[in-house]
DNA sequence: CATAACAATCGTAATATTGCAATGTAGCGC
DNA sequence: GCGCTACATTGCAATATTACGATTGTTATG
C-alpha cells in the first residue's frame, strides 16, 4: 500500500535501504560528485549548478543531511555545504560489505 | 511532480540512482543477502523467508532481474533465482567509485 | 529600521512505489 | 485430458516522492 513493512526485515537490512533511498536521485548524487570535486558549496550554487529550482535543491539537500551524507554550516547569509568524512566513510563500509559478502565462486542455477 | 528530471543528468548520474532505487527496499536487500548465503533459491523459498506475499516477492525479484543483479532460471514449474556475478562487481565497481572519489583529506567549511 | 539576499518551509499537483487479492499461464503427475 | 503446483501479471488502494510557486525566517547592509 506504498509504505514498507520494515518491520519485517532486519536493522541493518532497513540500514541499508534508507542509505540506497538517499543515493536513489540523479540530483543527490549530483550533489554529492560537486560537493567531492568542489570540496564545500553554498546552497544558490548548487542551485545554478544542478539546474534545479531553489526549493527542490533544499529539499535534497535536507534528505542528504538527514542520511548524515552531507553536513552544512551557516555562513553569514548562505549555507556552505560539504561532505561528512566520518559519515562517508561509515557508509561507505556498510554498503562495501553487502557485495564484499558475495563470493563469486558460488554456481548458479543456470 | 513525481518525475524525476533525468535529463539534466549525467547518463552515469542516472545509471547510479537507479542502481541505488534496485537497493532501496529492505525487501530487496533482504532477498540479496539470502541468494548470497544460500546461492540460490526458488520463488517459493523467498516467500517464505521474507514473510511477504507471493505477488509482492515477485515484483520486487522483477525489478532486482530488471537492475541486472539477479537472474533466474526456470526449473521444472519453479524458477531459480541467484546473483549475476558479473553484474555484481559491476554495480560494486560503479559505487565503489563513487565512494573512493572522495578524498577525505579536503577540509569542510565548517 | 527598511530592504535585499539567501535559504528553509508550506502547500499542492503529478507521478512513483508498495502491497495484495484476483486472475492468468505453464509445467508436472495422473 | 484434468487437477495441481509454482510463479507471473493485472488491477487497485494506500502511501511516498518529486517538483515548484508562494511564503516565511534570517542575516547582512545601507
Amino acid at each position: 500500500m506504498g509504505v514498507s513493512k520494515t518491520e519485517l526485515f532486519t536493522e541493518q537490512q532497513n540500514e541499508i535501504a534508507v542509505l540506497a533511498k538517499a543515493l536513489a536521485h540523479p540530483a543527490r548524487i549530483a550533489i554529492l560528485q560537486h560537493l567531492i570535486s568542489a570540496r564545500q558549496c553554498i546552497t544558490g550554487n548548487l542551485v545554478d549548478v544542478i539546474g534545479l529550482a531553489q526549493p527542490t535543491i533544499s529539499q535534497h539537500l535536507k534528505e542528504l543531511k538527514a542520511s548524515g551524507l552531507i553536513k552544512g554550516s551557516v555562513e553569514g547569509n548562505s549555507v556552505c555545504y560539504c561532505i561528512d568524512p566520518q559519515r562517508w566513510e561509515a557508509v561507505q563500509n556498510i554498503l562495501g560489505q553487502l557485495f564484499s559478502d558475495y563470493n563469486s565462486e558460488h554456481s548458479c542455477c543456470s
